[in-house]
DNA sequence: AATCCGTGGAC
DNA sequence: TGTCCAAGGAT
């Protein structure tokens, strides 16, 4: 566990603020509970991963609608998975929860588990999806660690601008300041989250409505760039990311009509590069060819 | 451990 | 206008 020496108010404020300002997102209602269960949760935070909240929400409630449970999206293709994941970005995503609802249909009788092991073993699922299930849908103490904590803790606690690369640390550090209370650990994790969401941003930290401004490390010190940037995204415009987008795009817009090899985007600027993307969609199960058309995997 | 993987809003 | 970045995970 870390030595540091953690400033008192991180404990105490912090769920004050939480309490008084906290944005009312859909899958802290308990409404959304009651419906949806641990699977809404868990279907939340696979959408959440690197797609930014206001363009989740649009898109949450109607695919809980059409699959409520595990099992009924079990029984869905992939075709249509991954047409209802639409412009969420990441389409490996909606493949990785459609095999995450085979798994908990098949290996756990259609029950999203509660334990963190038998999270981390499902498809798409990693340190922090595990525990967000874990503690938000099931109530659990465990520490919850994304970016937005990772960075106020960097801050607040370390003194640096941004966050390094993520590490156990960080989840040491979390465990240690977490309430004893089980109720109370769950809010401090949302908090601590939401605080790096709203206040401690990346870019422009809004310091003046920081309840933790008192006893900040990086504050105190004047707020310094440390030089620990995060590395930079690769360029998308040109990139095969692009490519890979616009092919799947496409094969979203007429699905479920198959596109012949040649309708593939024929006017692409890099030949090469587009039938690279058409070879990785397969390779990755986001797409299927005949041999003459390709088409969403059936 | 570094890189790859979409999409779109904010600045 | 281009850069940054967003409730990550897999390889």
């Amino acid at each position: 566990m870390p030595d540091t020496q953690v400033p008192s108010d991180v404990v105490s404020a912090l769920p004050e603020w939480y309490r008084s300002t906290a944005r009312d997102l859909p899958w802290r209602r308990p409404e959304f509970h009651d419906e949806f269960g641990a699977w809404g949760v868990l279907v939340s935070e696979f959408m959440l991963q690197q797609t930014p909240v206001v363009r989740v929400i649009p898109h949450l409630d109607a695919w809980l609608k059409r699959w409520p449970t595990p099992a009924r999206m079990a029984s869905a293709s992939a075709a249509d998975v991954v047409q209802q994941w639409a412009n969420l970005g990441y389409p490996r995503r909606a493949l990785w929860l459609h095999r995450a609802a085979v798994e908990i249909t098949d290996r756990h009788g259609g029950v999203v588990p509660r334990g963190v092991d038998d999270l981390l073993a499902l498809s798409g699922i990693g340190d922090y999806t595990a525990r967000a299930v874990a503690v938000f849908a099931y109530g659990d103490r465990h520490p919850v660690v994304d970016t937005n904590t990772r960075r106020v803790l960097a801050r607040a606690v370390e003194g640096r601008a941004q966050p390094g690369a993520p590490s156990r640390r960080d989840l040491d550090l979390m465990a240690s300041l977490l309430p004893d209370d089980i109720d109370a650990a769950a809010m401090f994790n949302a908090a601590a989250m939401e605080l790096g969401a709203t206040v401690c941003t990346s870019r422009s930290p809004r310091c003046e409505l920081c309840p933790l401004a008192g006893s900040c490390a990086w504050l105190a010190a004047g707020r310094p760039d440390t030089g620990d940037e995060r590395r930079r995204q690769a360029a998308y415009e040109g990139s095969d990311r692009q490519a890979r987008g616009a092919v799947l795009r496409l094969l979203r817009t007429l699905d479920p009509e198959p596109v012949p090899l040649a309708a593939v985007l024929p006017d692409w600027p890099d030949a090469g590069q587009r039938d690279r993307a058409i070879d990785s969609l397969i390779a990755d199960g986001l797409a299927e060819a005949d041999g003459s058309a390709l088409f969403l995997p059936r």
